[in-house]
DNA sequence: CTGAAACTTCAAGTGCACTTGAAGTCAAAC
DNA sequence: GTTTGACTTCAAGTGCACTTGAAGTTTCAG
């Protein structure tokens, strides 16, 4: 077999990406990658492929959902091949909300190590554990743990996107 | 109304901790919290309940399935009320994964900006946009971008609660 | 040329975390 | 005492990211 043949198999492509196929015609029939075919209408990947299923990878561990990778990738220059200047567009672009992720949950860990040292579970004055009881003392509305109080759907994306 | 009532209705409970009432009801569904009932059916929560839901809300934004963390609230002493040696058991265990999460994000993003800088992308050498290709060159087999090769499913796991 | 492995499509299923809607009951301010 | 808003249950629906299964076709090593 060739060391490095120009079209990949499904198999092959799945193999070399650690995703399975199964994903491979999902991401496929949402538009996240494309392929040539076959005259027996088999599938046949570019070895840029690849890297576009690296990316989308990338993509999800930052907590992006396929459908805002497709429109971020949608928006690399279509009819060439993507360049150093267009992916770093792209990784520039996804490094602010890592940035954002990564401090939030290190608020989050402060709070929690706040707490343990703290012993001030069984009293009414802990930020982490007791919050509600807080707010109805402070007399404000609903409550929220760990940030700025969104709307319940934007609390609800930034939840599922953790 | 009273400042601090001691038994506090779904609606009431929904507000205070900034959760839906649906969610609330499914909560209860899945033995997350409970609640006593008045004569007439409906749900009073006990003020301990708002800790309870903050505690689930925190181990959420930890990544854990709903499922987990009901395991993890059953493994608090039953009958009595947890006291801070037992919140305190639970935001260590939980501390831990926190930081790994934390520390495999500053992994990826330190590779992002290697990448940002690096101008690699269009070579054959970049570890985050190339590793299948890197991979194929070396001869291994399924590869995978920012960590361990984990088997499918854990993999699944891992991104599902990124 | 053949047989097995790998591929094809399409519909349906899965698991999670909820939300929505219908149809009805309860609580409490006036 | 009435009315209105908050509550009740239950079944079904939603969105995401896939996976599974059935039934059939293609590819390629031997």
């Amino acid at each position: 077999m060739p060391a490095l043949p120009n079209k990949l198999t499904i198999g092959e492509t799945a193999a070399r990406s650690g995703v399975r196929t199964s994903a491979l015609r999902y991401y496929e029939s949402l538009g996240l990658i494309t392929s040539e075919r076959t005259a027996g209408d088999q599938r046949r990947y570019a070895r840029e492929t690849l890297r576009r299923i690296a990316v989308i990878r990338a993509a999800q561990l930052l907590g992006l959902t396929l459908r805002e990778i497709r429109i971020a990738l949608n928006e690399l220059p279509r009819g060439r091949t993507p360049d150093r200047h267009d992916w770093q567009r792209l990784s520039q672009s996804w490094r602010g909300s890592l940035d954002q992720r990564i401090a939030d949950l290190q608020a989050l860990r402060d709070r929690l190590s706040g707490c343990i040292g703290c012993g001030c579970l069984s009293l009414e004055s802990c930020a982490l554990f007791n919050p509600a009881d807080q707010a109805a003392r402070a007399g404000a509305g609903a409550q929220y743990l760990f940030a700025e109080a969104p709307d319940p759907d934007e609390e609800r994306a930034s939840l599922r996107r953790r």
